[in-house]
DNA sequence: TCAATCAATCAATCAATCTTGATGTATCAA
DNA sequence: TTGATACATCAAGATTGATTGATTGATTGA
């Protein structure tokens, strides 16, 4: 699997990580799951709002979620992670000799 | 240093990565620097069009550019993928023993 | 049942980002 | 000095993303 194949499939994982409220929840998640209602009283967010970013999340497929009675809890994807992390690591052993000059 | 500590400085590194013409850009400066002439002719891109994501691009810390004559070469900064690795390495690791339900 | 709680969704507004075409600056070769 | 090339920048418009407040559906305990 090179570098290329793989790109188009990441973009979603790193637009799901490129915001601040969004990296908050993921380091809250980085302890262990956690309901809405823990994440909205951590993060001081509206409800909806946070509902908004955890679905931006999830369906980047960098979150999971279960529903248990009236909760949902939601953790992180370590596949997602890896996956991400296996990208820069080929990234940056990809590096080739220098190129020539190309104009 | 935590995860906490530089997730809001990472914020820049991802939303740079968080587009597609930006990761073919990341891809082609992979086997090494290339001039914006060259990158412009392989991605089809409009010349200011491609101007600006570089500019974003070197904004948030993930490339690097040199003037040399009337060309401009680009180039990935090895500094920032490491970052964005290891803090995705740390974030694997604080794995804790799952929290008992909040509510 | 009934009321309360949890969370998703919706429509409207607002904000940020991207694109486009034009213009500007620097470099170089003739 | 002139014309061509490389790249950045700018302003305007288009597109996308985020916020807000209200509503809805599901679940639970009284």
């Amino acid at each position: 699997m090179t570098p290329a194949t793989t790109a188009q499939a990441l973009c979603p994982l790193f637009k799901a990580l490129a915001d601040p409220r969004r990296l908050e929840v993921v380091l809250a998640l980085a302890a262990g799951e956690r309901c809405v209602c823990e994440l909205t009283e951590q993060m001081g967010l509206a409800q909806s709002k946070l509902s908004f970013h955890l679905k931006v999340m999830r369906e980047a497929g960098l979150l999971d979620s279960r529903v248990q009675g009236r909760w949902v809890y939601y953790r992180l994807r370590p596949e997602a992670i890896a996956q991400l992390g296996s990208w820069l690591e080929r990234l940056q052993t990809s590096e080739l000799p220098k190129v020539q000059s190309c104009c």
